[in-house]
DNA sequence: TCATTCATCTTAATGATGTTCAGATTATGG
DNA sequence: CCATAATCTGAACATCATTAAGATGAATGA
C-alpha cells in the first residue's frame, strides 16, 4: 500500500513507473495540443501541467519558464509543418517536366494547406515564439525541400537565369505572405493557386512571348 | 475644496475638466504605446488603465474586454503603417519611368521598414488581433496605394499582360512574407532589396531577352 | 432652479495565472 | 546500503482579467 501511495496520481494507461524523462516531452505534446485547439494567447502553463497529470511547478524542472516551453513547442510545430510538406510530396515522384511542376505546386499548396488546417500551430511556429534567431534557415527542412524542387525546376528549364539568384527567397516570402494574409482574413483562400501560377510564370519568364 | 476632491486623480496637464469622451482614445493610445514597447503578449489591461490615470474597471465602459481593446489597437496600428507608407511616398513625385519605379520600390521598402522599426506594432496589426475579418482589403489604404502605383507601372509598360491579373496579390503576399520572415529572424534584412528587384523583373517579364 | 436620469468612474472582490521556495520522494551510483 | 542528485508536491505571492455595487459628474427637462 505504500506502493500505491508512491504512484503519481493521474498517470494514464500502463505507465506504472515513476514519471521519468518523458515529462519534458509530455509537456511539449500537451502544450502543442492546447495551442492547436485554443491559440497560444489562450493557454496556461498550469493547464498544460494539470492535463499531463503533474503539478504546475513540476514544469519548471524542465523549462525555465512558460516562454521557453512555448518556444520549444514552436520549434516542434515548425517540424510538424515540414512533416506535412514531406507527406504532400511523397506521392509525386515522376521525372517528367509535368511531375516537377506538380511538385513545385504541391510544395506551396502544402505550406498554405498546413496553415489553413492548423492556424494556431502555424502562428506559433512563426510568431513571437519562433526560434528563428537560433535556427539555421539554410538547414531547415522546408528550405531544403524548396532548394531541391527549385533545382529540378531549373533542370527542366523553367527558371530564367535572371530569376535564379533569389528565386528561393522570393518564393518563400510569397508563399509565407499568402499563408499569413489568408489566416488574417485579408486574402480569400482561392488566391493561393493564382499566386503559385504567377510565381511559376515569373520564374520561367513571363515575357518570353511578349511584345 | 470639494472641487479639489471632485477632480479625477492623475489627469495630466491642463485637462482640468472631468474625464470625458477621450478615455477611449487615451486607452487606445496607451495600449499601442505599451505594445510597441513590450509586445502584445507582455501587456496588461491594468497597466494601460493605470498609466492613463484611471482604475482598471473604467476600461470596461469603453471596451467589452481586453481582446476588444487590442483589436482596436491593431486596427489603429494598421493605419499607422498606412501613414508611414504615405509619408514615404510623399517626396517621390516625378512622372518619369524612373520616378514610377522609385515609388514602387519605396512602397515595398516602407512596408518592411515599418515592420523593422515597429516590430511589435506590425505583429499586432497582422497577428491574431488583426481586424481582417471585418475589414475590407480592397478599401484599405495600403491596398489602394499598391493599386495606384501598379497602375502607373502598367502605363510605363513595366507589367507584362500575363502578370497583370494577380500582380497586386503577388506583390502584397511577397512583401508581407518578407517582412514577417525578417521579424522572425528567418531572413536577413538585406534580402528585401533583392526581393523587390526580383519582383520588378518578374512583373516586367524576366524572359524578354531569354534564349 | 432643482430633481431625475444617465454615463462614467471607483472600490472591492473573485478566481485564475506565472513563478518561487521549502520540503518530500525517487532514482542513481559508489 | 547509503548519500547525493534529480524530480515532484504543496503552499504561497503578486499580478492578472473580469464583475458587482455603489459613488460622482453631467445632461435633461420641469
Amino acid at each position: 500500500m505504500s506502493l500505491a501511495r508512491a504512484l503519481p496520481k493521474n498517470r494514464t494507461g500502463d505507465k506504472s513507473a515513476y514519471h521519468h524523462g518523458d515529462l519534458s516531452d509530455a509537456l511539449l505534446v500537451e502544450a502543442k495540443r492546447l495551442v492547436n485547439k485554443y491559440g497560444v494567447e489562450n493557454i496556461s502553463l498550469r493547464q498544460v501541467a494539470v492535463n499531463v497529470g503533474v503539478s504546475p511547478s513540476a514544469a519548471y524542472h524542465h523549462f525555465p519558464d512558460k516562454e521557453s516551453l512555448l518556444k520549444a513547442a514552436a520549434k516542434s510545430a515548425f517540424e510538424d509543418m515540414a512533416d506535412f510538406q514531406e507527406r504532400a510530396l511523397q506521392d509525386l515522384n515522376g521525372i517528367s517536366a509535368l511531375a516537377v511542376r506538380r511538385r513545385f505546386r504541391a510544395l506551396g499548396q502544402s505550406y498554405v494547406g498546413f496553415a489553413k488546417k492548423n492556424p494556431h500551430l502555424f502562428r506559433l511556429a512563426f510568431g513571437p515564439y519562433c526560434a528563428g534567431e537560433d535556427m539555421n534557415r539554410e538547414e531547415s527542412r522546408p528550405w531544403q525541400m524548396l532548394l531541391a524542387v527549385l533545382q529540378e525546376l531549373d533542370e527542366i528549364g523553367d527558371i530564367h537565369p535572371a530569376m535564379r539568384a533569389y528565386a528561393e527567397i522570393l518564393i518563400w516570402s510569397t508563399i509565407h505572405g499568402t499563408a499569413n494574409l489568408i489566416l488574417d482574413g485579408l486574402l480569400p483562400v482561392e488566391t493561393v493557386d493564382p499566386v503559385i501560377q504567377s510565381l511559376e510564370l515569373a520564374l520561367k519568364s513571363a515575357g518570353k512571348v511578349a511584345k
